[in-house]
RNA sequence: GGGCCCGUGGCUCAGCCUGGUCAGAGCGCCCGCCUGAUAAGCGGGAGGUCCGGGGUUCGAAGCCCCGCGGGCCCA
């Protein structure tokens, strides 16, 4: 039965607690779960989100955009898979805790807290956030298995990355190699191309010319340019680019000639920077240069160039590279193999050293500037080089260089051993099954992604950290390695174990080892340093572990199995792999889209998911980035507080298209919030009314029921919103779902039908009329509130709780199926009927206002002008509604004859008659004008005027319609619309009594009745008022309830109402 | 420097794929209406070089090219 509702005013934050409570002690969310245990898997893959503590306006899109998507296909049958995930391990956790004890390098982390604390501390923030973490994503509604996520901190999991590994190894996608990398001096690891990714700041720093003097030539040099001068120790070449010009140049210094060797292109730009002429006096080609010896510049200072210089044929020569370019230096390259990617490539293919004589903080570990910190030797070095009289111009320059993305700390470029995975040999595997299992939302990311993955390199995994899993690579004295995949695997080849430097032998038997395990060890934890201690014994050689971590990246690339806790446990992995759908922001394209496929090719040679979803970033109102710095940001929490759930997740998927950035705005989410209580004023309406007459729909058959064409236009509509709502979902066109819904609920609904039907709700007894517009608004109900569940799930919960579930035998609209189209309630024709007929009302009350005619009047007639065959359909068929909503005796389709008035035309009578204008403006306004109108359109006329013959041509005139003064026009789209005013006493009559019946109406809300009470109305008026009221008394007690209407001494509730003349009083009676 | 995306009234955005009904909506502003959905609702009005410039076309906000500005990613 439905009930009078208790709130009559839409009040989110009471309503969605209300709900949440009833979800909670009605536990709805198992019982969704349940009832789609039977369907067809769907496996959804959560994004895991980094455990930083809290969540922002972004990751609250993100997962309100999932759980829409969850309960979406939920309703449509689908067992979905709706395990959320977080991304426990790394560098920022590690950070956190190293400020939270006061740590300041990496080695106080083993020498003052040990590892195993250190650890301890990692997993309890980690844990801790989660936590705070979960409770703000289950305040946005969202539905997910909240008591068991996946986490990349459990054994299952990672044992599920050594699985991987040891597939990626025995492939031989799994290598040792040296590489330059950018490197945390303070982190003191490496970090990978994704961690440097947007990572580039502004910096000021040293820029310098320096002259390497040729060998064995006097004054003679090249002269490269360097913003690091800490490289230069490290220098073992000079790159050229082959097919550029170079040139020597003789430079004139104070008391001595110099030459210079630079590239032709750049002579005049270094010259002028440094401030000295010079003339060309030899040319080259950069090829010619190849093999050119230079004298390194601290030769004396670092022993090991002089070593370098006589063991390898092309130490600090000129070398030929494609990579050099002419934007700035000098066009010969400074060259480290030790210090940069490219040197290190061409080093390679010259046969050089790596070199780099650099410890793990940045210091130099020989050499001069032994113990100096890189960044600190730079003014040394700068002032040591203008001492040895090889520097020019020293300067400095504000270029883009990469900072640490957790601490900030300018990065270094340094050689150094890691583990890789051998991407470069897997790319066009991962592009080609892209290409053949995944579609992309929209369509044009895959361009994007397509280009990433061509652009990125080898994958280095490998981290000298603490937090994060760790590689299962064991190594022995030698160098062989071995990559254990399991834990059992782990145990049963280990031999001893190492705690606290003391050697543990271990038995024989697997249980026995394990007791031994646990009782030295404790219980199993993959981390470290628990993995640390174990030695195995493979080929009769001893391994270690080899001390690295997992980059982060790597955990949730692995999440589509590893979440399914694969290989452990097998049958989930069997049933759902691979994912069916993921969504994330704009910023995973290259990130996790793209880890988790390479992850995946390297595993399973194939791709993890099958479809993909890319959203955008939330900005503020202006456009920019929420920052603390700018203090402009919007923490979810406080959307909830101020406007409620169901409003903030309907806007953050009702506001832009979801690919695109969103500027959170609290005016546009005022707007969603006020389409929502237009939705509830319908409801409070719709449910007053059925409540008052204990409306049932099961004991109506819709067949027997006398449909108003407006009763089979909004169900045709809300079947055809059905197909919008479900169109814009299926292609991630959201916004098309969301406005769709929008657009029905105020527009559709409220603004017209309930406009419509209003009368017919106030009919007493039990009229099959108003039972028609009853079981109407119900099955709109029944398939809209479905429609918005995934939207906005309390609301929608708490009008079906009410409005449909008692009929529908189902405790919660979540437990409903998502609706299906019913073609029979479609009607295309009557849609565009109807959108016509709501013109030819707006266009006929801006005629009324025109005409200054108040709706309460009604009027004789309206006469719609059209050719269209549509409209005249529609007038026909929509006849009644048309004259309800004009309030009009008759509205008819008919042409409106007009007069034509013609008057001339004085601009274009003037330059052509000149002196005789007046004369014939004369003439032509005696005319009949229509009858001289018809003529004109003919063609050109003679006429003689007085004694003299004039041409009269159409220009001559100035044509306008003149309309019967009693009709009032306006336009529409096909056509016009034209209002009687003619007043007659019966009009006049009618219109009165709608204002006293209006005015009675608003004294029985001012004395607060109830609906059905009945009353008494006395009126005291004007004469001609009461003449005109008193055949329509029945009316007015109709309308108001009134057992009888006297003209006599007001008595009750008396008010004066001087608009209308007259003295009213009210008398509840009974 | 490269790839992809975006740029429409004061504000937030549709429309662009499939060129042609005067370029739409909401908010804000101005003027009205309605009054048992009522501390709500409705109508009307003013307001736009559709980022700029070329081109294709009978016709371009829409298609193509070149710029400018913003975003993400890469270098």
């Amino acid at each position: 039965m439905i009930k009078e509702p208790e709130m009559k005013e839409y009040n989110p934050q009471v309503l969605e607690e209300k709900i949440e409570k009833f979800w909670k002690e009605n536990d709805i969310y198992n019982k969704v779960k349940k009832a789609r245990e039977t369907g067809p898997d769907y496996y959804f893959l959560d994004g895991p989100p980094y455990v930083s503590g809290a969540i922002h306006l972004g990751t609250a899109w993100n997962k309100i955009v999932k759980d829409m998507v969850i309960r979406f296909r939920s309703m449509q049958g689908y067992n979905v898979r709706r395990q959320p995930g977080f991304d426990m391990h790394g560098l920022p956790i590690e950070v956190k805790v190293e400020q939270a004890l006061g740590l300041k390098y990496k080695k106080e982390i083993e020498e003052k807290v040990g590892v195993e604390n250190f650890i301890k501390k990692c997993r309890e923030f980690a844990l801790t956030n989660l936590k705070i973490m979960t409770e703000q994503f289950k305040m946005l509604g969202v539905w997910m298995d909240w008591e068991n996520p996946y986490m990349t901190i459990k054994n299952e999991y990672i044992e599920s990355a050594w699985f991987t590994l040891k597939k990626a190894w025995k492939k031989g996608l799994l290598e040792k190699d040296q590489r330059v990398l950018h490197w945390c001096p303070r982190c003191e690891t490496a970090l990978a191309e994704h961690e440097v990714r947007g990572e580039y700041k502004i910096r000021e720093d040293p820029s310098i010319y320096v002259k390497f003097p040729v060998e064995g030539r006097e004054n003679e040099y090249v002269l490269i340019w360097t913003t690091t001068p800490w490289t230069l120790p490290a220098n073992l070449a000079v790159t050229v680019h082959p097919e550029y010009d170079y040139v020597k140049i003789r430079v004139n210094l104070e008391d001595r000639e110099e030459y210079w060797i630079i590239a032709k292109a750049l002579v005049d730009k270094v010259l002028e920077e440094v401030g000295m002429k010079g003339e060309v006096i030899k040319e080259y080609k950069g090829k010619d240069l190849e093999g050119l010896r230079y004298v390194h510049p601290f030769l004396e200072e670092y022993p090991r160039q002089k070593e370098f210089r006589e063991k390898y044929e092309w130490a600090h020569c000129v070398i030929l590279g494609e990579h050099v370019t002419l934007g700035e230096g000098t066009g010969l390259v400074h060259t480290a193999p030790g210090h940069g990617e490219e040197d290190f490539e061409i080093g390679k293919q010259y046969g050089l050293p790596i070199y780099s004589p650099l410890d793990d903080e940045g210091r130099y570990f020989e050499g001069k500037w032994k113990g100096k910190f890189v960044k600190d030797a730079d003014p040394e070095i700068i002032e040591y080089l203008r001492e040895k009289g090889l520097l020019l111009k020293p300067s400095t320059v504000e270029h883009k260089y990469p900072h640490c993305w957790r601490c900030k700390t300018p990065l270094i470029f340094r050689a150094t051993d890691q583990w890789f995975l051998k991407i470069s040999k897997v790319k066009d595997k991962i592009i080609e099954e892209n290409d053949k299992n995944v579609t992309w939302y929209p369509d044009w990311v895959k361009i994007r992604y397509d280009n990433g993955v061509m652009n990125s390199g080898d994958w280095c995994i490998s981290r000298q950290r603490y937090w994060g899993i760790p590689l299962p690579i064991w190594s022995s004295e030698d160098g062989e390695i071995y990559i254990v995949g399991t834990f059992r695997e782990l145990v049963e080849l280990s031999v001893a174990i190492e705690v606290n430097g003391e050697r543990i032998e271990l038995p024989e038997s697997y249980d026995e080892k394990l007791r031994v395990i646990e009782e030295k060890l404790g219980p199993e934890d993959l981390h470290r340093p628990y993995v640390d201690a174990f030695v195995i014994k493979v080929n009769n050689k001893e391994m270690k572990r080899v001390k690295d971590v997992l980059d982060v990246w790597f955990d949730s690339g692995i999440a589509s199995w590893a979440s399914l806790d694969y290989p452990r446990r097998k049958d989930l992995f069997e049933r759902l792999w691979p994912a069916d759908f993921i969504v994330e922001g704009e910023d995973q394209v290259t990130k996790w889209f793209y880890s988790q496929q390479a992850a995946s090719v390297v595993a399973f040679d194939t791709v993890p998911y099958r479809k993909v979803a890319m959203h955008g970033y939330v900005l503020d109102e202006k456009g920019d980035k929420m920052s603390k710095s700018l203090g402009n940001i919007i923490r979810p929490e406080e959307v909830i507080q101020k406007e409620g759930r169901d409003p903030f997740r309907f806007y953050m998927l009702w506001a832009t298209t979801p690919w695109e950035n969103l500027r959170f705005s609290w005016k546009g989410l005022a707007q969603v919030k006020r389409m929502l209580n237009i939705l509830w004023n319908v409801y409070i309406l719709s449910s007053t009314y059925m409540s008052l007459d204990n409306f049932d729909p099961t004991k109506l058959n819709p067949e027997e029921l006398p449909f108003r064409e407006e009763d089979k236009w909004i169900l045709s509509r809300v079947n055809t919103l059905i197909n919008t709502v479900e169109d814009g979902l299926e292609s991630f066109y959201l916004i098309r779902a969301t406005r769709g819904i929008e657009n029905f609920v105020i527009e559709d609904l409220s603004r017209w039908y309930v406009r419509l039907i209003r009368k017919r709700l106030w009919v007493e007894r039990d009229d099959p009329d108003k039972l028609a517009a009853y079981w109407t608004l119900w099955k709109v109900f029944d398939v809209l509130l479905r429609l918005m569940a995934p939207f906005t799930p309390y609301i929608a919960e708490e009008i079906y709780q009410n409005l449909i579930g008692a009929f529908n035998n189902k405790e919660s609209v979540h437990l409903e199926d998502w609706p299906k189209k019913d073609e029979n309630w479609v009607d295309r024709d009557l849609e565009k009927e109807m959108e016509i007929v709501r013109r030819i009302v707006e266009s006929g009350s801006a005629a009324r206002q025109k005409a200054r005619i108040k709706l309460r009047y009604p009027v004789r007639q309206v006469i719609v002008e059209t050719e269209d065959e549509i409209t005249k359909k529609a007038v026909e068929r929509l006849n009644q509604l048309l004259r309800d909503q004009l309030n009009a005796k008759e509205v008819k389709v008919a042409k409106v004859e007009r007069g034509i008035k013609v008057k001339p035309n004085f601009a274009k009578l003037g330059p052509h008659f000149k002196g005789d204008a007046k004369i014939v403006a004369k003439w032509i306004n005696e005319q009949n004008g229509k009858e001289l109108y018809e003529r004109l359109m003919q063609g050109k006329l003679k006429v003689e005027i007085g004694d003299k013959e004039f041409t009269i041509e159409r220009e001559h005139i100035i044509v306008e319609e003149e309309l019967p003064e009693f009709l009032i026009g306006e336009e529409f789209d096909h056509g016009k619309v034209f209002i009687d005013k003619t007043l007659t006493r019966e009009l006049m009559m009618e219109g009165l009594a709608r204002e006293f019946v209006r005015r009675i109406q608003e004294m029985r809300k001012q004395l607060d009745l109830d609906v059905n009470d009945r009353i008494m109305v006395y009126i005291e008026t004007s004469d001609e008022n009461r003449e005109l009221l008193i055949e329509m008394l029945d009316y007015i007690r109709g309308e108001t309830r009134a057992i009888e209407v006297k003209f006599e001494e007001p008595q009750g509730y008396t008010v004066e109402w001087p608009e209308v003349e007259a003295k009213i009083g009210v008398e509840k009676v009974g």
